[in-house]
DNA sequence: CCCCTGATTCGACATCCGTCGATGGGTTGC
DNA sequence: GCAACCCATCGACGGATGTCGAATCAGGGG
């Protein structure tokens, strides 16, 4: 199952074209500090959310499959290996990129996934000074 | 609904005696990086747990509220004003506890949940450097 | 124009999960 | 010992969720 073919291995195109990239389906400025204050029940609505998002096994693999990728970014094709069938890798990929942690864009033939920084940064920031 | 009484608000017992603290169900010394390389499926699965324990809009209300408590520790009965019954406040703190999120001691008539730090810290480090 | 490949969507199904009321186990106080 | 309170567990219910196969949409060649 899954590719079979090497037809998109590692395609970078020598990054010459500068990458238009895609918007988000959420800005999301959100996620307050946790330790200094307790949540209002919208705070933790929203940011239950991204937590959520990546409380699942297979979509926890395709986002690291994603954020470890060089060039930041990955074909569809290059991480649909996690055990799961191709539907359901795409079902994933939607929940993530719905919670703001992916964007997506189409290039030709294949569809590249890359990591949005900053809800990346917010999650870290709400987890607050434990890191320390 | 939920309490309706002031019989236990703030009780920190003047913190003489030395708490005791109980251990969490796991140890825990998991949760390698995330944007280095691709997770394994048991790490994926082992970390995408504790996500999980936080993506319950309730929950993480409910682990705020213990850990901005001051003191560190929170008695149920000063957290269980979040909108849900007091049966299914019990219900997620036990699945915080099982996360190895939060740790329960009992002392006299009431129950008290701390947070559990190096958790917290292991999953500040699986989020990475985006936090910059 | 038709076919092949990549990726998403659809429909269906089984399971998991959050929620509740009722019950039980544990402490304190009368 | 009994009553009152705190908290956990049990059993049940409805909705959300992960999974698949089949169908559909999108591009690229023959």
């Amino acid at each position: 199952m899954a590719i079979g073919f090497d037809t998109c291995q590692h395609r970078h195109m020598s990054n010459s074209e500068s990458l238009p990239m895609l918007e988000p389906e959420t800005a999301a400025p959100c996620c307050p500090p946790l330790t200094e204050r307790p949540l209002t029940a919208e705070e933790a609505e929203r940011t239950a959310k991204m937590f959520k998002a990546l409380g699942d096994p297979v979509r926890l693999r395709l986002f690291s499959l994603v954020a470890s990728h060089e060039g930041g970014e990955a074909c569809v094709c290059d991480i649909s290996d996690v055990g799961v069938s191709q539907p359901t890798v795409s079902h994933h990929l939607k929940k993530l990129r719905e919670a703001g942690l992916l964007a997506s864009e189409r290039r030709g033939t294949w569809v590249y996934y890359r990591v949005e920084p900053s809800v990346l940064a917010a999650m870290g920031q709400t987890l607050g000074r434990y890191s320390a």
